[in-house]
DNA sequence: ACTATTTATTAAGAATATTAACTATTGAAG
DNA sequence: CTTCAATAGTTAATATTCTTAATAAATAGT
């Protein structure tokens, strides 16, 4: 618990100010007061200051009839720009944002194989070129990297692929760069790129996202807030266990999630299903079933290839139980998958949901929802930006 | 989001000092101040008003050498009293306890099978003779109750046993006794009884109280707060399937977690194996085996009858599927289990570790905890009363 | 008695939000 | 064209609060 200071006092009604800007804008002075419930002196305050930083500024009249047209204020989108990183993938990928997670220029650098320190080092050239190139002040340094995060102190844990464990990445890329850090795990920083950027208008629900890809993980967010875990672990559900007779899963354990949900669960089942089932080598696709690859999956699906249909059946299943774990625990919320998963479309949402609905309470089922993300690839990227948003403005 | 104004901030500070006198006192004033990082003429300021509203008191002076001897505060403890019920009994019960949650007068009322008004009328009873009774100012209501509760708007959404249905029992309670009143599921309540009194030292851990009675029920505190779910639902764990081919549940579904792990499906399946095992009937707790209730349970288990002793340990598997889902949600936690059934002691706590380490990511369950509440009987009435600790004091 | 040291209070100063008064703008009515 | 009602926004004065700086108080050792 912090002490509240005049000072800290007016940094909290500012936030709100250029929170209900940034969502209700435009929007003139006075309905600020009459939203944010501040007098229209403080308003007039708030705003020359946050005006004066190009933060905000005047964008025109309002309509008026009988009275003084109202001035309406705007937040500058880009008058500054957030540094986005996304270190989930095979190359490492970052961004210049706007203040709207307008994507404004990019780089991507492939890994190539890289870990420990090259990969670190990798980073700061990815940062410095996004340094180099950004073309107005720059608010922060956002990250989404695999693993997992202690975000309030800013340390990577262990991060497999990358071959780290229990790196300040925070500190060393805040003394590098001077600008603040924050970062979180890949599937929390895509759960709140969907509830900053995402289409969705309700507030009420908890969100989680759930990614499905190499791993699986889900980023939750509760009452606007991403939960971390205390210290780390909120969302990791990919070694939860889902059949109890299933395969060993590199974890230790048998019949984990990831042994069934993940691109490599599937592409396994699915080589096991065509070897098991001869008839199917004609397909070209499949001649030699090691070629199988997501893209492979997805074809056979569409050519109404039955094994394929059961190995999606089964997936929607396994997220399903895991629907159900995460629904009876935060009540009733909005699941959304992301990933080469989604591409499977409804018939993997109507499975994972009639297998939800089986195995949790119907009040609870019923009033929660399973969908796809509506952000797009650069998910990540953006997710990272936001996490800037968040703490430096307090937009959301 | 409200604003900030001097006033508040104000409030804000006070509640701070309080707490720090709560948690850390008997403490003086300076070193208040250096706790909180409030300068020593505001914390001055800030005592003189809680003392003089007779909330904090002076109570002597610190060992000291070489300097001014030090003014140590205390939180005067019986200085105000709170209102706490319990509804989740077959009586309904309520205290009048200390700013510690110790419990100063106690009313029971037999509930004898009334619902609807009538039990409502009851809860009236009951409140206005611990109002009556009340010994020093009050400082509100809590109440614990089973069913859905919408905490902030204070409606009971359902109550199935109480054949409630949307009650307004805050706006009711405020109304006619114009004190502040809190409510919340009997479960939450109890995990925030644990959460303000328990002995537990780090405060780290998310924490979950699981309640094992007639029915199943969790209670999620995640850094200090109660997670209430959006509006209601956080914790209703009971109706996760856990067997997938289990018995029917009330719900609808089949193999809940209510079906094993209550004192309902313990009994049933007690008697089951009993009636399959004759040799059984010669114990003359079960000569009739209709007779079984959870004493005879827990004889049969101590006499070593190797039938309720697979019961139990099936119980304990039950729980720690559910366990392995909280852990893989809400990451590493401290999970204490509460009712009737944490009599079962290291023999269900070990099968349900047991299977929650099957079943989720070792990194997490190894940091993660199973026990048994140490609050004692009052749990739900004690958590009722801190309900109003929090909301009015801010103490934790 | 004097001093060093820590505790606690008092007095003055700075930041902030509020109230009340005032100016500015706009379309409509006279 | 002037006046008016209504709303937007600013200015000046006031109150609350936290902070800094100065002051008083207490205590054990010298």
């Amino acid at each position: 618990m912090q002490k509240v200071t005049p000072r800290r006092a007016r940094a909290r009604n500012t936030q709100i100010v250029l929170k209900t800007i940034y969502t209700d804008g435009p929007i003139s002075r006075a309905e600020i007061s009459r939203v944010t419930d501040l007098t229209p002196p403080t308003i007039s305050e708030v705003d020359s200051t946050i005006i004066s930083k190009g933060i905000v500024e005047e964008v025109g009249f309002a309509p008026s009839s009988t009275c003084r047209r109202a001035i309406l204020l705007e937040v500058a989108d880009d008058s500054r720009q957030l540094i986005g990183v996304d270190l989930s993938r095979q190359d490492f990928r970052g961004a210049l944002a706007n203040l709207r997670g307008q994507i404004k220029h990019r780089v991507d650098l492939p890994l190539q194989g890289r870990d420990g320190d090259a990969a670190l080092s990798l980073v700061y050239d990815l940062v410095d070129a996004l340094v180099e190139s950004a073309s107005s002040a720059l608010l922060g340094i956002g990250i989404g990297v695999p693993g997992l995060v202690d975000a309030s102190k800013g340390v990577l844990h262990q991060s497999v692929n990358l071959n780290w464990r229990h790196i300040p990445l925070g500190k060393l890329l805040q003394k590098r760069y001077n600008l603040p850090v924050y970062m979180a795990n890949d599937c929390q920083v895509a759960a709140l790129a969907v509830h900053t950027f995402g289409a969705h208008t309700d507030d009420e629900l908890p969100l989680v996202v759930i990614n499905v890809g190499w791993g699986v993980g889900a980023g939750i967010i509760v009452n606007g807030k991403l939960m971390h875990g205390t210290p780390v672990g909120a969302g990791e559900i990919g070694h939860l266990t889902v059949h109890d007779n299933g395969v060993r899963c590199a974890c230790g354990n048998y019949g984990c999630l990831e042994t069934i949900a993940s691109t490599r669960g599937i592409i396994r089942r699915v080589k096991a299903q065509l070897d098991g089932n001869p008839r199917i080598s004609k397909n070209e696709f499949t001649t030699i079933s090691d070629h199988i690859d997501m893209d492979a999956v997805f074809q056979l699906l569409e050519s109404g290839n039955e094994d394929v249909r059961q190995v999606v059946l089964e997936t929607g299943q396994a997220l399903g139980i895991v629907a159900a774990s995460l629904v009876s625990v935060l009540g009733s919320c909005r699941i959304l998958l992301r990933g080469e998963v989604a591409n499977f479309g409804q018939l993997l949402i109507e499975a994972m949901r009639d297998e939800m609905d089986r195995r949790t309470l119907p009040t609870l089922s019923r009033v929660s929802d399973i969908g796809e993300t509506n952000v797009g690839a650069d998910i990540v990227i953006r997710g990272a930006s936001a996490l800037i948003l968040h703490h430096e403005l307090g937009v959301l």
